[in-house]
DNA sequence: TAGGCATGAAATCTATTTCG
DNA sequence: CGAAATAGATTTCATGCCTA
């Protein structure tokens, strides 16, 4: 249909009627659909059924052993977040934090009280008098002050991401070993901080904007503790990453057994 | 074509308000 | 009064347009 007969259709029948109706629009959505975290899905149930999953530790050439007991897959996962939830003691809460970041005032902030530990970091939307909150939580353009060293600052900041991150896909092979997977369909891999008065004070303190990946490891390795191998799956060269395996969907997807799948994913899949 | 900037949905957490 | 709903702040994830 051409613009201006289009145009004067939607004039005629502006008295009401569905967008379907008016675009007259019978594409299933399947064709259409472009949410990365629906590929994601989709990559995510091919990974439960038949033996995908070993046919994609092979593309990979995964080495490590995997232990059948120990094997978990997990969509978005938010390991440590989830961890710090479990967590139900201040105490316990002040020295993981401590331990982990140990900065030079570390004395003065064991003395702190909550409310104080609390606003040292910045956290939001209100520090809280009653428990230590999740670093998650700590606001930066908050804490910047209170943090003046830059090395200190920087690993502060880190830690705090590294409990928003979520990468898409991981699978554990073991408790101990996993591989992590970001998958891009359009975008390329993005950087922190994204806020303007963030990069400013990133910039003023002649500090490297932090990579995705990169943060996705400290978060694997150095908090969690899990030795993990990293793939990137993408649809566009220019989405590859520099420090990561790279894999085209259309590649992964090609090994994949689709058999008892539905005719949507197949769809989906094809159009990659 | 990469980066800057604008935009938006969804989620979490806290404080506040409302209601039984 | 205390539980439940609501509002606000902040963060994440993303896309699209413009420009150097």
């Amino acid at each position: 249909m051409d613009g201006s007969k289009l145009k004067s259709q939607l004039i005629a029948q502006a008295k009401g009627g569905s967008i379907s109706e008016l675009l007259n629009w019978h594409k299933d959505y399947c064709e259409y659909n472009r949410e990365e975290r629906n590929l994601a899905a989709i990559f995510y149930h091919l990974l439960l059924i038949n033996d995908n999953l070993a046919e994609f530790l092979s593309m990979i050439d995964y080495d490590k052993p995997t232990l059948v007991d120990e094997v978990g897959i997990y969509f978005e996962y938010s390991n440590l977040r989830d961890i710090w939830f479990n967590l139900n003691s201040n105490e316990i809460k002040r020295r993981i934090i401590l331990s982990l970041l140990a900065p030079q005032n570390l004395k003065e902030l064991e003395e702190l009280s909550v409310l104080e530990f609390n606003t040292h970091f910045g956290a939001v939307p209100t520090p809280s008098t009653n428990y230590i909150q999740n670093p998650g939580n700590w606001s930066i353009k908050k804490y910047k002050n209170n943090i003046t060293n830059n090395e200190e600052f920087l690993k502060a900041t880190k830690f705090k991401w590294a409990f928003n991150v979520k990468p898409d896909i991981v699978i554990h092979t073991t408790k101990r070993t996993a591989i992590c997977i970001e998958c891009k369909y359009q975008s390329g891999e993005g950087s922190y901080p994204t806020d303007i008065e963030e990069i400013q004070e990133f910039r003023r303190r002649g500090l490297d904007q932090v990579q995705q990946t990169s943060l996705q490891k400290y978060m694997m390795e150095d908090l969690l503790g899990i030795d993990t191998q990293f793939i990137y799956l993408i649809q566009k060269y220019n989405a590859a990453s520099n420090t990561h395996q790279s894999l085209y969907w259309k590649q992964v997807f090609a090994k994949l057994d689709l058999s008892g799948c539905p005719q949507f994913i197949r769809q989906c899949i094809a159009r990659i």
